[in-house]
DNA sequence: CCTCATTTTGTTATCGCTATCATCAGACAA
DNA sequence: TTGTCTGATGATAGCGATAACAAAATGAGG
């Protein structure tokens, strides 16, 4: 019988998988050089990489990941630790590392775990012998969990940690600095009477948001009126008690700077059971842009993450990490990386 | 310098360090026995078999899975094409299938596709030389995807199509039964003027879940009141036009069953944003059980797909078609899965 | 021109498992 | 008994990649 499927395809199937050796026939050098090239392998001569890369390309190799685990004695394995599945944002989270994870042969443990059960959690992965561990919000800030990670001298990351966390490499966009500029832009637009909604307490980038819209009204010349800053805990429901309480205000605020797209969403909720139109009658802000900034409508103006780049950067820092460990204490880097600001549908200058 | 590295590693105890010559040797057969046991193999007898399986139990031995495949011929590689990244649902959808790719070792592609670029991204995937194809919705109901699908004669599964799609095979739930079955909950609740929601017409489910809702109110003996049913396209804003159109209608409904949950969210707000209070008086529903479900408040009472359990179901369904391949075509099974009434704050008797 | 230090490249030996074929023990007909 | 056949087992050879070491090429300095 023959296979009526010999076309393109047919390289498929297993058998026609094309091998290190191909490549290395066709480049003229030995397997050992290619696998040099792929490895990014120091020592070996410009004019002999591009030609492997060439011999590479040409046939369009791709190594195989089980050959090349076996002999490697165990690729490395990557823990993934996450709580509250903020859906929208651990799926740009996953997307993110899953794909930096694919390219780099490294094997990512993807974890959940409910409230209070983290280092269970965490001390399950370790058990499953993982070379490193990344932490997304909120667990990044969980201090149990730092100091699990600090004892056991793995390698750690903490993503939109806020600020950098002892013993542990971290990924973060300046928290200060985004909510500050998402102020002045709201200030340009004519506001004053600007409300803010606050962050769950445990989270250290909380803190960071408010600090950066007090610094922005103080830079303008404006007081800090408390009263328009409620207490939030990231959450829709947190958002919406906060929002009612700001609209309830005698005076009330043309401006509401929530900490997260979620509570933004609260907010403009709460605005429309008062009839109040946003953005004409109450200009509103989130933070993060998440798919929900997009889904509800009108389309909120926010403070864009850029996600799924932070957890590729995170496992980079971890893979670095574990390559060059001599044993030691694991590194501690932190890397800042950009924000956006996003203006939608939920802003307008002031009447 | 000792190698404190090694050791560190070392003393987690890595599973699975244990051999099939272990194991052989243990039983006091060849390597090869042990693996014929291992693999249901025929031609052993049942004396050697029982010893093999002591040793394996006692030595708590479990094959090393990337040698098995590089020793039984090629990796299997599955590529998982998504579009709409309705990030709830994607980021159930990853943990599920990535949970089930690493435990089986296959390595898994994911690849994101803009509208109207599924076919070059299906190319792509295909030409990485890929053994398999998962789809989630809405891709999977691309009937140029499923033929392309067809002609390479590629296995791929179609997840959440709503109905069975030729020469792919498929994970469900029943959309029609669930349909049915949340009608007859709010109809259980005394409402009689339940007004709909529908999907997106290019996807199946739309369809089903439609004759879901008639079939409940037929056998309820209700007639069926075409101003009830409102066209939608599983987006907020398609939701909130369609929602206010019902609940400007003279004689307003006192229930609104919304395709999804993303409609069902913004039925309630566009509910409040009249001044209907929900649940009181008004009944909104929705379907799927996203994140958005429990994010908004108050929060939807709905129908629970188990996405992830989903996903993970076609990766097996996927592996065992590869698996059992003789060059022929693609074979199409076709399963089933329970879905779940979750009620929760959205859903009150008719006063 | 030769030596020594330093790249750069090739060789060989696995990694853990399974295909393939050879081998061997027993069953059974002649 | 002898030969043939069948099913159970073992020996050998890779699968595709990398580690560790060996060899060759290069370059600097005397």
């Amino acid at each position: 019988m023959t296979n009526g499927n010999g076309s393109v395809r047919g390289s498929r199937r297993g058998r026609g998988e094309v091998t290190i050796s191909e490549v290395a026939a066709k480049a003229g050098v030995s397997p050992m050089t290619v696998s040099r090239v792929i490895n990014g392998g120091k020592n070996v001569r410009s004019a002999t990489r591009e030609s492997v890369e060439r011999a590479i390309a040409e046939l369009d190799y791709s190594p195989n990941i089980a050959a090349r685990r076996l002999a490697a004695g165990g690729g490395v394995r990557i823990g993934l630790l996450y709580s509250n599945p903020s859906a929208a944002y651990l799926s740009e989270f996953l997307v993110g590392s899953l794909d930096e994870a694919r390219r780099n042969d490294v094997q990512l443990i993807v974890e959940k775990c409910d409230a209070g059960g983290e280092i269970a959690a965490a001390r399950h992965l370790l058990d499953s012998r993982i070379d490193g561990l990344i932490l997304p919000p909120p667990l990044c800030n969980s201090p149990e969990l730092a100091d699990l990670v600090r004892r056991e001298k793995i390698p750690a990351v903490a993503v939109a940690s806020g600020l950098p966390i002892k013993g542990i490499s971290s990924v973060n966009i300046d928290d200060f600095d985004a909510a500050r500029a998402m102020t002045d832009y709201i200030l340009s637009l004519g506001h004053r009477r600007i409300g803010f909604i606050e962050g769950s307490p445990d989270q250290a980038a909380s803190g960071r948001r408010r600090e950066g819209y007090v610094a922005a009204l103080t830079e303008a010349g404006i007081d800090v009126d408390p009263a328009l800053i409620a207490p939030g805990l990231f959450t829709y429901r947190s958002g919406l008690a906060a929002a009612e309480r700001l609209l309830d205000l005698p005076e009330r605020p043309t401006a509401i700077f929530a900490s997260n797209d979620d509570m933004a969403a609260a907010t403009v909720a709460a605005a429309h059971r008062r009839a109040i139109d946003v953005p004409r009658q109450l200009t509103v802000c989130g933070f993060d842009d998440t798919a929900l900034a997009t889904t509800i409508w009108p389309e909120l103006t926010t403070v864009r993450q850029p996600i799924s780049d932070m957890s590729c950067a995170a496992l980079q820092i971890l893979m670095a990490d574990i390559a060059s460990r001599n044993g030691d204490e694991p590194l501690e880097r932190c890397e800042i990386v950009d924000f956006t600001l996003i203006p939608r549908e939920t802003t307008a200058p002031l009447q």
